[in-house]
DNA sequence: ATCAAGTGTCGAAACGATTCGAACTACATG
DNA sequence: CATGTAGTTCGAATCGTTTCGACACTTGAT
């Protein structure tokens, strides 16, 4: 039905071999020669059948970009930078949403059909990667501090990151900073957690737990949270949400509720989505840079393709977004 | 270095085709002899290569998402729609971005490293895909009407959808409505220009040249629109935009221009992306049912897979929502 | 005892390319 | 004339599976 290689080389009277490396554009073969086999290649529609060609060279050229989900708000940002970086090489990203099972790992990485991955998800545990990851098939995971062999963490420093903010409420004046967790299982939720503390103890000042309230990193728990602080007399009068999601709910209750962001209370958020910077007020926030990251996992990873071994790992800071929500002054 | 199955066959004193068919759970091997084969292979770490499986049967399991950037408003709706459809098969799909060049396009299709393919991408031409697309290699393209053997298309009504929003404008009583069109050259742009015009017609009205303006489907386009409307004092009463890109760089414009919306002009946008919801104020517009588009795409290609042919191809309809832009009433 | 129909296993031939070493020609060199 | 060398081409092995037909051995029915 479809030609192969053999047709071609039939069609044109020469062998296999002669047709395999003279459509490669081989000096061995006469110009002449390599002529007919262009042609009867032509003439036939030939396609090389590339998992044939995976299998002989044992490469596939491709690489997978294994996300949680593709819905998440930066990952858009992420692909495009591994893409851009990953474009000067013959490589080609693939993105596959590995979910919560790990068929989309078995499928590329145990069974070879990429080169090697990017993996940004953080319910692929680390014995996992352990068994997936080998001098063939090496391995870049953003966002988690993983050391093993064959895997090279990306990191984004949150914990600084969290610390800058909480500072940026305390450096405006504000005493008291709130804080709104993610769930606390979160490595993620963990980080800025531990910034946020950082950002107290920079100044000798105690933290105190009950200024801390734990949301599921959704926009409904901000909300709620923010409505139980207005509704019990605790509002604080200035808040550091764990990400944006949660800093919008609670936007949403106080403006619900008739109190006035920033003059009432002072909101920052973590993530810089793309809403942040479109709510009323508009949200301060810490921003990863995505485009970076991708960039940086990339490279990271044609590096080791090419062999490499024992170079440091990346860490890339995040950065402040100062907007509406915490440009007030202490009221 | 890695164990093949020659080597499970080996430690477990059988041949390969035995060790092939027992790791599949065959029934034609004794229990006993699969435990043995089950085991060596467990010690060994063995996994199947699946290249090796691909091109031995002649199939990968595979099927590529073609988009033209992963950076669009709606496509992570539009993915996961596609994957919760193909999650019922035992096929996974795969992303990539296909950009201008069609190197994933050979990568994935010609070289048949896939099954069939998902493509929203209008820079790939119709002669393209026709060579591409054959009895083995089905091909769904998303809002484009194309008919080719092996070749459907799944097509959202824009043009209704453009008609709607325009009579929902007249309805509310606009005896004018002005249109911030697309590019000449782009079919969606297009097709709701015509609904445009059909509204018109619906109603045995005239379409006023002088009312259609053009723009480039960027919010800056519709910010540079909106001003010249005010500035040459040529408002209108209502206007519907062509996207919501260009609907919220108006709603910009006329916010800094103290044009209020919509009690002084009435928007309407198209796509319903996210942000609609959340300027001030929030965007009437055309929502396409990303999500469901993708459900039937998968679901169309899933039956092209099994060979089916000469169904009818499916068209969704687009929904109307009414937000606070289009909610005032002629002034 | 003989045949038919299972069981369980195996060897060899695919799948469609790449690659290595051999081989053949033609020509120049010692 | 033997030998070397460069330029072309070829045959066969290989990558790691799956699959098909053959084969040996039981078993039960005739």
């Amino acid at each position: 039905m479809v030609p192969c290689l053999k047709d071609v080389a039939e069609r044109a009277g020469v062998s296999v071999s002669t047709a395999s490396i003279a459509l490669r554009q081989d000096p061995r073969v006469k110009e002449e020669t390599r002529r007919r086999i262009a042609q009867a290649a032509e003439e036939l529609g030939y396609r090389p059948n590339g998992i044939a060609r995976d299998l002989k060279t044992r490469r596939t050229g491709m690489i997978a970009i294994l996300l949680h989900s593709l819905g998440g708000p930066f990952f858009s940002e992420l692909v495009r930078g591994i893409e851009d970086a990953v474009h000067v090489s013959d490589f080609m990203p693939i993105v596959s949403s590995s979910g919560k099972d790990d068929s989309a790992l078995r499928r590329f990485l145990l069974e070879k059909r990429v080169d090697g991955a990017i993996i940004l998800n953080s319910n692929i545990d680390e014995e996992v990667l352990q068994t997936v990851a080998s001098e063939s098939m090496p391995i870049v995971v953003l966002d988690r501090s993983i050391h093993l062999e064959h895997v090279y963490p990306v990191m984004c420093d949150h914990r600084t990151g969290a610390r800058r903010a909480t500072r940026h409420l305390m450096d405006l004046g504000y005493p008291e900073v709130a804080f709104i967790s993610g769930p606390a299982d979160s490595y993620h939720g963990r980080l800025r957690h531990d910034g946020y503390v950082d950002a107290h103890a920079s100044l000798g000042r105690q933290v105190d737990e009950r200024m801390i309230y734990h949301g599921t990193f959704t926009e409904g728990s901000g909300y709620d949270i923010a409505r139980r602080m207005a509704e019990n007399g605790r509002m604080p009068q200035a808040i550091f949400a764990a990400n944006d999601e949660m800093a919008i709910g609670a936007l949403r209750a106080f403006g619900e509720l008739g109190v006035r962001v920033p003059q009432d209370v002072a909101i920052v958020g973590f993530d810089d989505i793309r809403l942040a910077n479109y709510v009323t007020p508009s949200l301060s926030t810490v921003r990863q840079p995505m485009y970076d990251l991708g960039v940086t996992a990339a490279k990271t990873l044609l590096r080791m393709l090419k062999g490499e071994r024992g170079f440091a790992p990346a860490e890339l800071q995040t950065e402040l977004i100062v907007r509406q929500s915490s440009t007030g002054f202490p009221g």
